[in-house]
DNA sequence: CTGTTAGCGCTTTCAC
DNA sequence: GTGAAAGCGCTAACAG
């Protein structure tokens, strides 16, 4: 364990300023070359690294990026943030991650944490809409991703449209009794009732199954789900949407410990095409991460830079249905 | 978005020195009451969060910890991050991610990059030894977490012992014949055979299936499974133990594909103990992780604190053996 | 108890 | 082309 070397010593050794060493390491074409040479060769012998934490100081931009995200079980948020952070780094950017963990005063704590940091822009997958007004008057730029929100910068699918996408797709397999499991207050959701209002099926033809905790922990959902379970002998729908894989992915578990077959007796289309549906075979919407990440980078990163006018961004991106053996199946 | 506020700015509107800012802020006690509550008053106004940069540079301490993982396909990981992350900043650290991709220029590159952010400590999943060496010489303390590694402090579970485990539970249902999938130079293989010569049976008894590639993408690990079952027209073999929970889960879903049954043809079990594992039945060695990250925070900190002896540290926690239904099953 | 001051490692005018 | 010097926001002696 070592001390830490700083440009002076760098200098010293050289022979040169601590000017200089600093023109050489920021590449100031004006410097002799012989003399950089020089500076170089010292750096690398004692293995010198600059100390960001000066430069953030002294050029008042960090190029720290805090991410928030509501939480980690679901593993769309994991590849998301894999993405966010390879990209970021290949542009230059560290990110600082956080997660919520669905608690809004958690998220505001971490927020302020990141400000401590002095980031320069802010990712966050909301968690909830409690922070959203404060977070828009955040002395840093800030995008929503994966989700649309109103008073910030957003990049994410289009979930209504999404919605309706499972909503045909079941209609031309022939099903007339659906079922939804998740938040009935979502934008997938309303697609979904309005695809099956475009075949003039009754909102009456869809079961909402709501589920009362937000987190996404595998055992919480299977119970959340098994308990609306319960309340049927025959289930009254032939399919299923839900807000997301894992949600289908133990509604497909439960169905089949019932003795049901999916998709023959009831068929299920799962959210964000993760891992999990590629694994075991559900169908689901595909998010296609990272169009998504590079276009927040982008977005992000201009903001940062001033290059944008004040007016809130709001990036949509198209959703597709992946059919997988899940939904694979034609009534009658 | 509002200008960053600084301290002299708060100092100047509470009718302070700057010092006395300092002071309340840091809880310094002999500050008299009252001016100290006219300074929070105007902090809280205002919205100040001290600037930690500043802090950093002045204290010779970032209050950062650098994480390297190996990769992010294993959900092991992730929990471990986490994990990570909550714990430390409940320690009043925050964490800078890194995914090396088992690439060790990436991994390299990647530390190079954390001491550049002042880190005051760093925990890796090693991806792989070319690092090693150096890594031990770094100016700041490291601890490696899930891989026992000779010249660093290191935290994880006794992978032989968990090998053994896993060859006793297969002798104690009955099996003679045995496979093992996953990297051969592992302690867990060395354990598992050494389990089954306890039992007299020889190293004969266990056939091992090496994958090629070390990423854990379901997509690769399925495929160097299958290259593998090819070779068979029938197992030669009754039960199998994974190097983790991804192969397992493949593995599981291969002999199925082949119409065989799980565990009654074929027994298995894996590795991890992840949410995989938990969700589709797969017995597997249960790594404590929750115990891991509190040792290892407690270790890297007391290093970063200077409160330890040179000698590195080895920490070996006690595997054990969770039974599922992937080898719930008695032979003859 | 409070204010003044020096300086952490770096960048960036400004002279030479 | 290169060096000297100021200063980013904060902490920590040191005075008073």
């Amino acid at each position: 364990m070592k001390k830490r070397i700083t440009m002076k010593e760098i200098a010293r050794l050289a022979n040169v300023s601590q000017a200089t060493v600093s023109r050489v390491i920021n590449g100031n074409p004006d410097v002799n070359e012989e003399l950089a040479a020089r500076v170089w060769k010292v750096i690398e012998e004692v293995g010198y690294v600059p100390n960001q934490t000066a430069q953030t100081l002294k050029r008042n931009q960090s190029k720290l990026i805090g991410v928030s995200v509501s939480e980690m079980y679901n593993p769309y948020f994991v590849e998301l943030v894999d993405h966010l952070e390879d990209k970021a780094r290949k542009l230059g950017y560290n990110i600082i991650l956080h997660n919520a963990k669905h608690n809004p005063i958690l998220e505001w704590e971490n927020i302020q944490n990141f400000l401590t940091r002095q980031i320069d822009g802010c990712i966050i997958v909301p968690a909830g809409r409690h922070n959203l007004e404060r977070i828009g008057k955040l002395p840093v730029p800030v995008v929503s991703i994966t989700q649309t929100v109103d008073a910030l910068d957003s990049v994410a699918i289009d979930h209504f449209k999404a919605g309706k996408l499972a909503a045909h797709s079941f209609i031309r397999s022939g099903h007339t009794s659906f079922a939804y499991i998740g938040k009935a207050d979502d934008e997938k959701y309303l697609g979904f009732a309005s695809g099956l209002y475009e075949h003039q099926l009754p909102v009456s033809a869809v079961r909402v199954l709501e589920l009362e905790q937000t987190s996404n922990d595998h055992f919480l959902v299977r119970q959340g789900i098994e308990k609306h379970f319960r309340e049927f002998d025959a289930f009254p729908f032939t399919c299923v949407f839900t807000e997301n894989d894992i949600i289908a992915l133990e509604c497909i578990r439960l169905v089949e410990e019932r003795g049901l077959k999916v998709p023959e007796d009831i068929s299920v289309i799962g959210f964000d095409d993760t891992l999990l549906s590629k694994i075991m075979g559900i169908s689901s919407i595909h998010q296609p991460i990272e169009e998504m990440v590079t276009t927040t980078l982008e977005l992000l990163i201009n903001r940062i830079e001033g290059k944008l006018s004040p007016d809130i961004v709001s990036i949509q991106l198209e959703p597709t249905l992946i059919t997988r053996r899940s939904s694979n199946h034609r009534r009658i």
